[in-house]
DNA sequence: TAAATTAACTTGACATGTCAACTATATATG
DNA sequence: CATATATAGTTGACATGTCAAGTTAATTTA
């Protein structure tokens, strides 16, 4: 029957994905701290706080749009900010909020970072593939987190 | 210049692609230790159990076959084995070599788990898209994996 | 066949991620 | 206004992953 031909595909189609996960990303952060001494996460924020348009951004905003978890992000930020990379100041009109930045440290870490990683990556990545296979990933990618936002909204908790 | 066009659509490809990987994973991760109170890990290593052909695997092809570094792959066994969920017995023929195998326990749970997991992945992934794009991914993963293996041979230390 | 090399793990220390409290501040409600 | 509730973030304990170094056993090489 049909049935057992489309179920081969969906589950051939889910392993390639988590295929090149677990080999590409690995590999991706490997390379950052052997070139730049400074780990994956690391290099994550840090390209976050660099392309801000604004000088600073709240952690909870921060960690959202990573999809990272807040307690994550806090651990994460506060041992940044011990290394010199990021800093972090109470926001005046919230008390609550913390603003963070990039140092002038972390910002020339990640300045000569980035080209390199932007490089693997196309070395590893966008050189293999063509226009059409990197716009069908993109559409994918919409339909999934889409799909994520509609029946599993990010709060772990949900159900109330 | 259509440079830039070409670089933007890199980027976003990538940018696609790990989202769906920050998203999607986590949550089904969460998922399985939900319903099955085993973490993602074990379920991975229970699945690749439960699927040989063979009644065992030694840990080396194990680790090699789910993308892991060894030492990892001997952290988890050793886990797993106190919590019974898999057995490890010395190879007869080479004695350095570990055979690993699922346990009744193990298979149980397996077996219980795996089509909640798979209704899962159905669920946030393969039945959000369509037989093209589930093709479209196996190429592109199929492509990323032939230029890792290529240029980039498991072994960390590679040069010599 | 003895010594050197390689292979297959193991181990321990350390970095990082997760989860479940907890603190402090802000907002809403009676 | 006073209390209740929600929000932002911290903290600590614990689970897991990584890396470098160590074992032990097989295989080469001299």
């Amino acid at each position: 029957m049909a049935q057992n031909g489309m179920k081969d595909l969906d589950s051939r189609a889910w392993r390639a994905f988590h295929k090149i996960g677990t080999s590409l990303l690995p590999h991706l952060s490997r390379q950052i701290t052997n070139h730049s001494g400074i780990t994956g996460a690391e290099y994550v924020v840090l390209l976050a706080l660099y392309e801000l348009p604004a000088t600073a951004i709240n952690l909870n905003r921060l960690a959202t749009g990573l999809g990272w978890e807040i307690s994550r992000m806090s651990h994460q930020i506060k041992r940044m900010e011990e290394s010199g990379l990021v800093k972090k100041s109470k926001n005046a009109q919230d008390s609550r909020c913390f603003d963070v930045s990039i140092t002038a440290k972390g910002r020339k870490i990640a300045e000569s970072s980035i080209p390199l990683q932007s490089q693997e990556i196309n070395h590893c990545f966008s050189n293999v593939l063509s226009k059409q296979q990197m716009e069908t990933l993109i559409e994918i990618s919409e339909l999934v987190s889409k799909h994520m936002k509609e029946n599993h909204p990010l709060n772990k908790k949900a159900e109330k």
